[in-house]
RNA sequence: GCGGGUGUGGUGAAAUUGGUAGACACGCUAGACUUAGGAUCUAGUGCCGCGAGGCUUGGGGGUUCGAGUCCCUCCACCCGCACCA
């Protein structure tokens, strides 16, 4: 009987379909284990053998912990809202639910060919009312809860009114973004309106106005991405930023928090390294500064209090709220240009362009509440709005960017920190002496920043402050396909919630979804939906796509569930994730949010876990080689360049990329070059593809020997992606050499975290593998197993296997776990071992990396039931003794020789027996021995004087 | 600039606590079988050298009996953040 992947393959997975082998139950005596995968967006394109790495290596982890008696939550889901399907929409008319349907199914039919074991009857798709309804449900909370900062927990706003009540919000030590003070009274006597608008300073969802990419001549806002150069992506048209009323989420409230418990999870440093960088916190003071002749207060932060004595001038964003109140008439027209003149930046060119210097006076001026001086107040655009006050105190003396700033404008500096004792600290490193800056002066810096503090809080002037570059996240798109917002809006345009009764709130049919003038939602258009509840408006907004994803793992608990998000009783049982498997792609944003939204949940009592997500494992990419021919030679001597796709008509080729050739790997010789002749091979292949005509040889390099002309082409990796041809389909790979063969495959590539390339060249290594361990149960194709008790040998080789592989799974080391597959089978080969028992040891330990052929080889074996139920091997040392034991034998650190000794001998009794060797004598000579070093079972070094 | 990571044969890589560098594969070379299929099997394969031997983990230096692994320093590439007060 030969191997056939494609039979074997074919029935396992029907069969399994019908007795739902991987359904999962909440209800069980065995410990829990939760595998997740983040799920992915099905996008028009499929799968290609990237996106598998992370499902195969997640699969294997979550078979094994089956085998090893887990109850194993593994479930699989789509990330179904999104902006693809809705462009698409716009070009086709085709409504995103029926082009998302479409491309679900090609994944399923894509994943189901790898054969995971995935609990199908838990799938989620973000996008489906009855899942967004509790996005929804979520949303609500979050906007009926504000930050409590003492207690470190959120709290219902119905609270917060209360207290608001009897004492107005003085002495509150709650998140917000409150700048007046007001009195029980005057709370009281307060409108509807101007109370929503109070509240919404503290609600963790709220209203407030932000910024937009917003693209005039394409009447749409635009994401990041979209925007290069202060243009759109697509078109290139100009890009403003537009100040829209927008909801937000208070993400800042768990600043802490997030920070806090990240030393509480088993990430990689790499990973919490990120999170704490983007969520970057800072101590130090905030501050006021009094503008001169004016009422008005500048309010600072800064974390060099110390520095004070030596701040000149202040620079403020050119957003700032004060800006308009402060310029001086006769600066009035300078001040308005430059604001246009900002506006019109991207935030990507604000930030990473080239240092230019550029700012404007606002002919006003600030009281240095030190030194008393008068100071200038600038404008400048390397002040940020969103980061921290949007205004700074300029010390030019000590900060380098201030400094440049001083220099272009001619502005004061003055020296404070003496730096000569450290005169290898970096600029922005707290170190040195204090110089011209009063009472400070002589002190260190990090003396003076306290002393600073306590002055600052002694004078009343000011407080400590500790600050975070994190930002409430952005929570609007003016898209159709996304979640409506359960919110409406009365005649006066107060925000009021929908009842957990009227969710989901279920978005409209639609035909056209080009966005509505204003760069407003297409959903403003559909009337009937809008002004379905009488007297009031719906949100026309929806949500982005990291609403959904925060927090579907908790669906997947209990995803039929109609009367909660999942039930208590399925939230106690899997409670949180175990692995969870991703790209580094969302190393911030997703998982930031859903620790944020897990926390919240947490707060009000819903989940009993503080964090989702125990242990992450980040997969790399897998990467396409790119051939490149970049130094194609040009009659007149010049350089060719350009791109495949312009070699339809190869004289209009024009400098600026180098030439993509794809799939010409065959036609290269070992050095990466290609003849003339070899081209035309390749060009006809390629030419029937493209149409692709025209005459060739004036790139080729002419030779001298006269051999055949040649050019090189130059190999590098880069992302798959279709644009650049180089996209492999799992299926291709599947057809031809099965599931199992492929899944082993992608895992032999390498370490799962590390990027790779991917090349079909190695895969006939694993093929031969599968060959081989199949034969070892035929003899000339007839089934042949033995029943005869195991001998040393056989029992040595299967233990040696169960101990390397046991350990290098549980140390998601599954590259190396293949070889040890392979070594086992080669031994096993080598010895003709055919037992029963071995054999059958060895299926188990192969069941998670290849889940078919095990388990027709269970079958054949006579075994009842799924060998993916059976019980892992125990590793048993007593057949790992050896009586004998091999040394190498080393002289000064080099090895000269091997022996193998028996493993009863003392080091004494080796040593005098390694003097005797030929090799050993040939090495040391005349030379006195000085030490002998004997590590037991590792290796003997000689140590020989010169 | 800051933070993180990587660098080992022709290629993908292994070496888990400082202990035989290159396991396991791909490729390549030679041979066997087969009247050619891109099948299978055997042997060889880091580099230099006929050989003894020498050299070798991005470069240089150090600690150690012993360094891919630890320390210092320099270089290259990749990822993330970035005028962060």
């Amino acid at each position: 009987m030969l191997y056939h992947p494609e039979n074997i393959e074919a029935k396992w997975r029907k069969e399994w379909k019908k007795t739902g082998l991987y359904k999962v139950s909440n209800h069980s005596n065995k410990p829990k284990y939760y595998v997740l995968d983040m799920f992915p967006y099905p996008s028009g394109a499929g799968l290609h053998v990237g996106h598998p790495l992370g499902y195969i290596a997640s699969d294997i982890f979550a078979r094994y912990k089956r085998l090893k008696g887990f109850n194993v939550l593994h479930p699989m889901g789509y990330d179904a809202f999104g902006l693809p399907a809705e462009q698409y929409a716009i070009q086709t008319g085709v409504h995103p639910a029926n082009s998302t349907e479409t491309n679900v199914n090609r994944y399923r039919e894509q994943l189901d060919n790898i054969g995971f074991s995935f609990d199908w009857n838990r799938e989620v798709r973000t996008s489906d009312p009855s899942y967004y309804k509790w996005t929804q449900w979520i949303f609500l909370k979050l906007f009926n809860h504000y930050y409590d900062l003492v207690t470190q927990k959120a709290a219902p706003i119905s609270e917060l009114i209360k207290i608001f009540e009897t004492s107005g919000n003085f002495h509150l030590q709650v998140a917000n973004s409150q700048d007046a003070t007001f009195t029980a009274e005057e709370w009281k006597v307060m409108s509807d309106k101007e109370k929503d608008a109070v509240l919404m300073n503290y609600r963790l969802a709220y209203r407030k106005i932000g910024y937009v990419n917003w693209c005039e001549a394409l009447g749409t806002v635009l994401a990041n991405d979209e925007v290069k150069d202060g243009l759109s992506e697509r078109g290139g048209y100009p890009v403003e930023k537009k100040a829209m009323m927008q909801w937000s989420l208070r993400i800042t409230a768990y600043a802490e928090r997030l920070l806090a418990d990240l030393d509480t999870l088993e990430w990689t440093d790499a990973l919490k390294a990120m999170q704490r960088n983007w969520i970057g916190k800072s101590e130090g003071a905030q501050l006021f500064f009094e503008v001169a002749q004016s009422h008005q207060k500048i309010e600072i932060f800064t974390t060099r209090p110390d520095t004070i004595f030596g701040s000149t001038f202040m620079v403020l964003a050119p957003e700032h709220d004060l800006v308009d109140i402060l310029v001086t008439t006769d600066q009035a027209e300078t001040v308005k240009s430059y604001k246009e003149y900002v506006a019109s930046r991207s935030d990507v060119d604000r930030m990473s362009e080239i240092k230019e210097v550029t700012g404007v006076f606002t002919g006003a001026y600030a009281t240095n509440p030190f030194t008393g001086k008068n100071v200038p107040i600038w404008l400048g655009e390397y002040v940020l709005k969103d980061y921290g006050t949007g205004a700074i105190m300029a010390v030019p003396g000590d900060d380098e960017r201030d400094y440049n700033f001083a220099k272009k404008f001619g502005l004061e500096i003055i020296d404070i920190v003496d730096r000569t004792d450290y005169p290898n600290a970096a600029p922005h490193e707290k170190v040195g002496k204090m110089i011209n800056s009063d009472f400070l002066t002589g002190m260190e810096v990090k003396d003076a920043i306290t002393a600073m503090l306590n002055k600052i809080e002694e004078r009343g002037i000011g407080t400590r402050k500790t600050n975070y570059k994190l930002r409430d996240a952005n929570f609007s798109r003016q898209r159709y396909w996304g979640e409506p917002f359960p919110i409406m809006y009365n005649h006066n345009g107060v925000a009021i919630p929908l009842t957990t009764q009227q969710l989901p709130l279920i978005l409209p049919q639609l035909e056209n979804f080009k966005p509505a003038p204003g760069g407003k939602s297409p959903l403003v258009r559909v009337e009937s939906w809008v002004n379905q509840f009488e007297g009031f408006q719906l949100e026309t907004d929806t949500m982005p796509g990291f609403a959904g994803s925060s927090w579907y793992f908790l669906r997947y608990m209990d995803p039929d569930n109609k009367d909660n998000f999942a039930s208590e009783q399925a939230l106690n049982y899997w409670q949180d994730v175990d692995l969870y498997v991703g790209g580094t792609e969302h190393a911030v944003g997703h998982l930031m949010y859903s620790r944020f939204w897990h926390k919240f949940l947490y707060d009000l009592g819903y989940v009993p876990t503080t964090e989702p997500f125990k242990k992450l494992i980040n997969q790399g990419m897998i990467t396409a080689y790119g051939y490149y021919a970049d130094h194609l030679k040009m009659p007149d001597g010049s350089i060719l360049t350009g791109n495949i796709k312009d070699l339809v008509n190869i004289d209009e080729i024009t400098a600026g990329n180098p030439v993509r050739l794809s799939y010409i790997y065959d036609y290269l010789d070992s050095q990466n070059r290609i003849t003339q002749s070899k081209f035309k091979e390749y060009w006809e292949h390629i030419g029937k593809d493209y149409h692709v005509d025209g005459n060739l040889s004036k790139y080729f390099w002419i030779t001298e020997d006269g051999s055949e002309p040649y050019f090189t082409v130059n190999i590098v990796q880069e992302k798959m992606s279709k644009s650049k041809f180089n996209v492999q389909n799992p299926d291709e790979i599947v057809a031809r050499y099965g599931a199992d063969c492929f899944r082993m495959y992608e895992m032999f590539l390498g370490p799962i975290e590390q990027s790779k390339p991917w090349d079909t060249k190695g895969i006939d290594g694993v093929n031969r593998f599968l060959r081989k361990y199949w034969a070892l149960y035929f003899n000339n194709n007839e089934w042949s197993v033995s029943d005869e008790k195991p001998t040393g040998e056989e029992y040595k080789i299967l233990h040696t296997a169960i101990k390397k592989i046991t350990d290098d799974i549980e140390r998601f080391s599954f590259n190396t776990c293949v070889s040890a597959f392979m070594m086992c089978v080669n031994e096993l080969k080598r010895i003709e071992c055919n037992n029963r028992t071995i054999l059958n040891s060895l299926n188990i330990l192969l069941a998670p990396f290849a889940p078919f052929i095990t388990e027709e080889l269970h079958h054949l074996l006579g075994n009842d039931g799924s060998v993916h139920e059976a019980a892992y091997p125990e590793y048993d040392e007593q057949h790992m003794i050896q009586d004998a034991v091999e040394y190498p034998v080393c002289v000064n650190g080099k090895k000269r020789d091997v022996i193998a000794v028996a493993s009863s001998m003392t080091p004494k009794e080796i040593q005098d027996y390694v003097m005797t060797l030929d090799a050993v004598k040939r090495h040391v000579g005349d030379k006195a021995v000085q030490r002998v070093i004997v590590v037991p079972g590792k290796m003997i070094n000689l140590v020989v004087k010169e």
